[in-house]
DNA sequence: AATGAATGAGTGTTCATTCAT
DNA sequence: AATGAATGAACACTCATTCAT
């Protein structure tokens, strides 16, 4: 058993390193750029050690786009805990998603494309992770709703959705029109994110 | 003159065959997949043929993107001048853009995958549709401003680009989990839009 | 027999103008670059048309290099005439040989590269024109012989060919090292021809 | 380490064997033709073997260009150390290039187009080679100078560049009009190419 | 005679994946 | 387990030539 263990340690050890390496190519490249021939000299392995550890591309990159849900999770656990009122428990999930998504574009990135990208296998591999996200969502709406702190006209059963859409959604566009923002004349990022949380949460709230 | 205008008639059909051979091609697959030569295929023409038509790949999606897009822009003309208060004109803006979702699936994913793949040269192609547009809603909301009708806590400056985010955000949202909602129990995407409607525009208007 | 001969000559301005916008075309652009196309448009003419005066790339091709050794020929013939002694009758040639490469440096890249390049067909077109220049420096030389003023131990049916291959090498050379004649410390195009003059006709020619 | 040199010599044979097919190739073809697909054809070997160890189309045909060029060197070295007097040392030079010419018509093609047609990187490989080639004839040259076999007339720098210009023109003079020479009457390769020295060699060295 | 739309074989190059060692 | 050489289908794009009008 001990041998099986420290095998199965190793196994572990070794599919995070490439995960690490192929981490590395996105933060500073396209997705399009990223070949297994890249992950594998980035990780210093030889192109069959990297189809050892993952079957194929998508794989690799469905394994990528977890490692940075589970990063958020624990981000969104944190504002869900801190906040008070779920209007603020919300609202720090949210930002919580901006930061995330400032600090590492590169997964954000991923996420964004990978979910309209790649194979139906590989979405299977999202699906835990996506769960226990959209289930942290919804106990926090579900006790506002008890609470009488959200929008009664509203469904619940949406609002996870909603939320989670329309956050991506901005950030794609914060993202795909960077250098308007930077470039230009008074256009802020943070700005128009705090706009949209505005504009989001108190629509989804009841005063 | 007759022969000239008939000529640059026949070229813009042309044009219309082979971008609709490409829409066909754009509903039924990853725009990724779509290559030069199953347009020219699809088309039943030969691969040089579409060249004679359009430049390159990136000004064949280019100017289906501009053909989606100037469809949108006439429901959303229809739905400014139709609604009454600024609530229903927004309202009915983005249900417009929900509609065109459901009938032109194809082009709503051309339109968001487009932005944040192609060329320079490509995305100027789309610039003065997208001005109008963005100049459309700009106005809308202005009037509402000064009629006391959107929230003053909001910056005038991103609501357009709010609505714009949030909506393609909501929207992709139920194209990627369109499975679920389709097999699901008590899911429905009209409603999970209209939740979201009610919740943004409610968060962007004053009482 | 008139209208025929007016539709004669009616082709032969055609040719002229197709080879004179050919020739411009070379003039600015890589021998490779010269397309079919391009001749059209720079011609003023529909594709087709082209291929109703020359039958192909080659035969346009062949035709121009047709008009650009026979300027060349009537400048060796100016030189074989204005010379006295034999070396001056061939020096001169070699320098308007020079000069022509100087001044039309398209016709001369044109011949170096189309006769390896080029069909067997294309080729008959040049025999002609080949055979004249030939037969000018042949005539020249042979009077050297019997003049004395030829060196004695050379075999004057070479000497028209050594004199046109070793021409058209260094000029070949000068021209493929253009970049460094003319950045460069001290070297200079026609004192490196002179001297290449020099050795030759002096190893040529009796002293 | 045995392991690594092996691997090593390996790869070299590898390349060894493509640039033998393409070799190959070139002697029977138009250089344009030569095409990637033939060479992997030729190499029974798939397309992109080929570009595992070249890395384009230029790389190959540097490579193929350099192979020749270090023969070539070799040879000229031998006879600049073999002759005694400066003029049998750049005789025997010139006569080796002639040798290698008719040995191998096809490095002698592929360096006579190369140098005109192809990218500056592809050019970068040459360099070295060139450099000594070139360095080998001036040393040549300049001994013949201080000992006054060299024709006083004559500006030294221009001698290496005249000789490698006027000999790769009488070469390149025989191949196209090697069917004439092979067909007809009296006219004979080696006795021209000697021809050709003669008058070159006398006119350059002093008496 | 003149047109120019249409053709399609052909180009160099990339890259996920396999498999013998 | 680890390797990395080999594969070959796929891609966007070009251009000399043809032929119906």
């Amino acid at each position: 058993m001990s041998t099986a263990e420290r095998r199965k340690r190793e196994i572990e050890n070794r599919k995070k390193m490439i995960l690490g390496a192929t981490e590395k190519l996105i933060m500073s490249q396209e997705l399009d750029s990223i070949t297994m021939n890249a992950v594998a000299e980035k990780a210093q392995l030889a192109k069959g050690t990297v189809y050892l550890y993952f079957k194929d591309k998508d794989q690799l990159l469905a394994a990528l786009s977890v490692k940075g849900l589970n990063i958020l999770l624990k981000k969104f656990e944190r504002a869900a805990v801190e906040g008070t009122s779920t209007k603020d428990k919300l609202v720090g999930m949210l930002r919580q998603n901006y930061k995330y998504f400032q600090k590492y574009p590169a997964y954000y990135k991923l996420n964004a494309e990978f979910e309209s990208k790649y194979s139906a296998s590989a979405l299977k591999e999202l699906e835990p992770i996506s769960v226990k996200i959209y289930a942290l969502f919804n106990s926090v709406i579900d006790e506002g709703f008890s609470k009488g702190e959200i929008n009664a006209k509203l469904d619940g059963k949406y609002l996870a959705n909603i939320m989670w859409g329309t956050t991506v959604g901005v950030m794609q566009f914060l993202r795909i029109h960077s250098l308007q923002f930077n470039r230009s004349t008074g256009l802020k990022k943070e700005e128009m994110f705090e706009n949209f949380l505005e504009s989001l949460i108190n629509g989804m709230t009841s005063n």
